[in-house]
DNA sequence: ATAACAATTAAACGATTGCTTGATTGTTAA
DNA sequence: TTAACAATCAAGCAATCGTTTAATTGTTAT
């Protein structure tokens, strides 16, 4: 931040069309949410917790049995289940030995079938 | 793959509830649609890219005004926008030097609207 | 108590990813 | 032709990510 750089944004070129800059600024959301958004999809942008989460709309289901299904280790399914859970995106409990998981909001569901929609065209 | 690895699926554990493995198998969609709906996803799982997508949805715009409403260089939105073309996300036209992006498809607003309203429900 | 087992965890690895830098392409205007 | 500039591209780097391996926790059953 000098008289040498006087560009705040880093940035590297002049606008060319300001009015639609200035539009396009007013109406996008805040940067936080369009953040957020982006981690949301993150989360959603593996295949082993896409997996987990399509299984998981149809029945709650214990570490194990999400192994055998996706032909994984235990291992590798609890810690992709331990991320969708710090997302809020699934919930547990416990019996005995065994861990139950389910999906803990059925927005996901209409964003996949959302996004099903898109893949399947083309 | 000999007697002494019979896991043709690597999984390191057996069946608990054998039925609901099955049932979940059943309703499951291919494995080839749950992957491209990862690599959907992961595309959005970008800031940046989640950014470019919004301001597109409002008007189209070129590369340099985009690097200036989100403050980073042409070159990193270039790349980025390469990403989105070859996901069929954009269009792309050129007139003279300066090369417009636009939105290829509907449905990524509907999705994002979606995955918006479940990011602010918390 | 001991063995068995579901689940979690930590460390390590290989692979992928996004940005930077600098060079290059292609078009416009002097 | 030359200079300016929008855009792209390639190479390199640091950071992130998903799986593996091995050890550990906690519960059940012998």
């Amino acid at each position: 931040m000098n008289a040498y750089t006087p560009d705040i944004d880093r940035c590297d070129c002049n606008t060319i069309h300001e009015d639609v800059v200035n539009e396009v600024r007013e109406h996008m959301p805040d940067d936080d949410n369009l953040i957020d958004l982006a981690d949301l999809f993150k989360v959603f942008g593996d295949s082993t917790r896409v997996k987990i989460l399509s299984a998981l709309f149809h029945n709650e289901m214990c570490v194990c049995d999400i192994a055998v299904l996706l032909g994984m280790t235990k291992s590798s399914i609890s810690h992709q289940l331990r991320i969708l859970k710090q997302s809020k995106l699934v919930n547990y409990h416990k019996e005995g030995k065994v861990v139950y998981y389910s999906l803990a909001d059925e927005h996901v569901k209409t964003i996949f079938d959302q996004a099903m929609i898109h893949v399947c065209e083309k």
